[in-house]
DNA sequence: GGCCAGGTGTACC
DNA sequence: GGTACACATGGC
């Protein structure tokens, strides 16, 4: 049992940061890292096998000061106060970072239910099974970068991903062969480990983004994806065009220290509450 | 069936 | 620095 103040289970598992968390009746079942996993939520505390106490503290972010943060952030313009109070107890994930990169670059132009599936897929595929589910169904972990390096870009098509496969392979052989040590970097600033993302195949100023704050605890990185986008442009620009670095910048200046969680709730506020735009 | 989805790479200027 | 276009797949 972890004390949770100030946290919304459902909401940081189901906000699109992670793709294969799955709630069973309130129950949330995955892998973390190699290790079978479930997580619930009862009112201001989290449970989780025991044992793994410092693990889920860890990766739910339980030490960030939520507090200071929805305090800071209610305070910058109507529209993120709106997003804050929908979801307050959200938070930021620490993810395991091979997972998290590899993840979002089979996210581009897909919803995330389809992000999912095919996380799932990757999974069964190539993953371990590391554990069995409360519906009977096996836990996996997702794959090493060395195992889908080793299936190549064909085989990966064939799991739906389409022509993101290509920069997933490319990427993965970075990784496995150590080319990309992605946790050396974390040794990095924020503007050097963004520029060495951006290095990656199918990592864009968006995934890298991602990365930086999903899986980095960068809490200043502001990814924009069109929900953001949209956002920010009807909240604070009277819905004019923007290119993607403006946004960036008025982003930085704006929400400053914890922009990334402005991003998140902007996100989850647009994603679940309904766009103004049809 | 057309439009949209947690964009990126490439080819231009 | 910006802009235009191709790119796989599935939900609605």
């Amino acid at each position: 049992v972890l004390p949770a103040p100030d946290f919304d289970l459902a909401a940081t598992l189901g906000s699109g940061q992670v793709f294969h968390w799955t709630d069973h009746g309130g129950v949330w079942w995955g892998a973390l890292g190699d290790k079978p996993m479930w997580i619930r939520q009862d009112g201001c505390a989290v449970i989780c096998p025991a044992g793994a106490e410092e693990k889920v503290r860890h990766f739910l972010a339980l030490d960030h000061d939520m507090a200071a943060i929805g305090k800071s952030l209610s305070r910058k313009g109507p529209a993120l106060r709106r997003a804050v109070a929908f979801a307050p107890g959200l938070r930021i994930l620490r993810q395991p970072k091979w997972e998290c990169l590899a993840g979002f670059i089979t996210s581009p132009l897909k919803q995330i239910a389809h992000i999912r599936a095919i996380s799932l897929t990757l999974r069964e595929k190539y993953g371990e099974r590391v554990g069995e589910g409360p519906d009977g169904r096996g836990i996996f972990s997702y794959p090493e970068a060395a195992a889908l390096a080793r299936a190549g870009e064909s085989a990966l098509r064939s799991c739906k991903l389409g022509y993101r496969a290509k920069g997933l392979a490319a990427t993965a052989a970075l990784v496995a062969d150590g080319r990309a040590d992605l946790e050396g970097w974390a040794a990095l600033t924020t503007p050097d480990l963004r520029l060495r993302l951006l290095g990656l195949p199918g990592v864009g100023p968006k995934i890298a983004d991602c990365v930086l704050l999903f899986a980095y605890g960068r809490l200043e990185a502001f990814p924009v994806d069109v929900w953001v986008s949209r956002a920010v442009r009807d909240g604070y620009f009277d819905g004019e065009e923007m290119s993607e670095r403006a946004i960036i910048a008025f982003a930085a200046k704006r929400f400053g220290a914890y922009a990334g969680y402005a991003q998140q709730y902007l996100f989850h506020h647009a994603r679940l509450h309904g766009s103004p735009h049809p």
